[in-house]
DNA sequence: CCTCCGTTGTGAAACGATTCAGACGAGCTG
DNA sequence: CAGCTCGTCTGAATCGTTTCACAACGGAGG
């Protein structure tokens, strides 16, 4: 059993009171005193129990935050940007992975709340779980990242995800594709539901024509889905088949790319590609990536500011904030004349 | 303030006791009462608190992994093994990232011995921690994951990296290459030299010659590492160019390869790439890429597994579990036309 | 009627750190 | 010298849960 606080009280000949002084402010003990309460910490080894300080304060120094899909770079980029700021806070992050499971969500949200963190950073599964406004009555503050508010009265981290379908199609629009196919249909995430909306407007705009978007519905967000997705369209009629695709994410991207460049299909000179998200791997594929960017680190350290910023609770306002997404242009939708150009 | 188990006993009439034992032992608390306690929790909301009953037991239901860069995929899925197995024990893992800086390391090995982790999974920093054998000392079982066992003393499962660098390396010079680049030779970590070592030993002993091994050193074992790599390989000439690399992990080979091609060396055809780790996104580039396979989830598994026995105390014996990988052959490596003709 | 048991419920004592009212001198002031 | 203040330290109460010795009760057996 490890040494608790009375026993360096005890070893250095003090009160405990004075321990806990030494530990939470020096500044009104004596030094000779603390000295020797320091000696007496470093003899037994005694380290801090965090549950007993929290049991006293009423709420832990962590706080939760809850991602859809680790593996997905994206999120590791945003926990990134949330450590950034929580760790110089002196604050711990639990992260979890829900998989994209409402189960999966709403069983880390209950460990959450039995922890007492200070507060839920949380991308949330397609319904919003009714553990979280329980979490939110409890007075735990949640923020949506990647996700808007379903009200004022939250703050939300999100990006404006109909620009940024927008952004990519209008991008193979101008370099004259006709036939495009937005790939990630099915999900049920809002996100993807606004890039699909982007995607849809630009096309009817641009073409008049409501049957020149291709919706295909992988049936995950994940590379072996943009395989799926790719293979599905190569077995089109030429007359019916896309020339160009918009991927809901990098992964589904990657995906597709691998597939066409499998069965001989030029990137981008035969099938042009945009993916969305912009991770780290978009730039490093042997074809590198078109990509709607998105601030991935800054979303994750923007709403973890506004975490911090509501579980200090006074006078607090909530923000929906709204990123702009940018378009990043690599070779993966250049055509030949644009790499020309280049050079 | 949240309810505590004491309103929730005065809303149901009942002591706290009991309210204790419907939630710990409800098999001896009579239907009626239990079915109040209930009622009263439901009612009133009451969430247990973590902190109060980790101080009464001792310690706490969580256990710690620190990885040495959550942006790894490889380290993501050692992570998902991990969970699979502490998930279903009750207990949270708390995840931390040391990005290779002994210094975060320990600053996030002390948070946790504060916290009263059951346990640490740990793939260490080149150097291994004095705040690790703190941590043993203090009765804390460490499991070193992906790293050997500096002694019998404690647990620990590593990979044979020594036969993965002999594989990767084999495999190259059955193809004819007689020039190779191992790159990430800078790195202090020890899986790495092992590699250098098994790919150096393979060559001496096909090659009779000590100077057929290039060793490269990029700052970092990522993408960009890798670019910067290849971007000197290229720049050698001809006669002391390697014709392939063994990459210590699949981010370097990623980054090699984009760059090659950027550069308009043709893959594998000019240049063929092995890769370390077999993360998903090796099957996925482009080209992909050959790779010396790790059990990755089962690394964090088996880690899990070992921890949680010595966790449980009772007759655990040490046990230093190494791993056998295996190559995957992929395009990056498959076709290889000698150019020494050609000089 | 008394004793013994089993079942069910009680309530106080931990766990370890923090906090706060107050004790105790020493040094000043008037 | 009484009365104060200031700096330093003490010790008990507190946080919410678990645990455990024991109380209360009813029924069975003698």
């Amino acid at each position: 059993m490890p040494a608790s606080i009375r026993d360096v009280a005890e070893h250095a000949g003090v009160s405990v009171g004075t321990v806990s002084n030494v530990l939470n402010r020096p500044e009104v003990v004596s030094g000779p005193t603390r000295e020797r309460v320091l000696d007496a910490i470093a003899a037994l080894g005694f380290v801090r129990n965090e549950s007993a300080r929290h049991l006293r304060a009423g709420h832990s120094r962590t706080i939760g935050l809850v991602v859809l899909d680790i593996a997905n770079p994206f999120f590791t980029d945003v926990a990134r940007g949330v450590d950034d700021v929580v760790d110089p806070a002196g604050l711990a992050v639990i992260l979890c992975n829900s998989d994209d499971r409402p189960e999966k969500e709403s069983a880390h949200l209950d460990v959450l709340a039995e922890q007492r963190v200070q507060g839920v950073l949380i991308t949330p599964t397609a319904e919003l779980s009714p553990h979280l406004d329980s979490l939110r009555r409890r007075g735990i503050p949640v923020v949506l990242v990647d996700r808007r508010a379903p009200g004022p009265d939250q703050c939300a981290v999100a990006v404006d995800d109909v620009l940024g379908g927008r952004l990519a199609a209008e991008h193979l629009l101008e370099r004259g594709h006709r036939r495009i196919a937005f790939i990630g249909g099915a999900s049920g995430l809002p996100q993807v539901q606004e890039r699909h909306a982007g995607v849809a407007a630009a096309v009817r705009e641009a073409t008049g024509d409501d049957d020149a978007l291709l919706v295909l519905s992988p049936e995950h967000l994940t590379v072996a889905g943009g395989r799926e997705a790719a293979a599905r369209i190569v077995g089109l009629p030429a007359a019916r088949r896309p020339t160009a695709a918009v991927c809901a994410n990098d992964l589904l991207a990657l995906g597709v790319l691998q597939e066409m460049v499998r069965q001989g299909v030029r990137v981008p000179d035969d099938f042009a590609i945009v993916g969305y998200d912009d991770i780290d791997f978009a730039a490093a594929a042997a074809v590198p990536l078109t990509s709607v960017r998105k601030p991935r680190a800054a979303l994750g350290s923007r709403a973890a500011e506004l975490l911090l910023d509501e579980a200090r609770g006074e006078g607090h306002v909530h923000v929906q904030e709204v990123f702009e997404p940018t378009l990043v242009v690599r070779e993966s939708s250049m055509v030949f004349r644009d790499r020309e150009g280049a050079r």
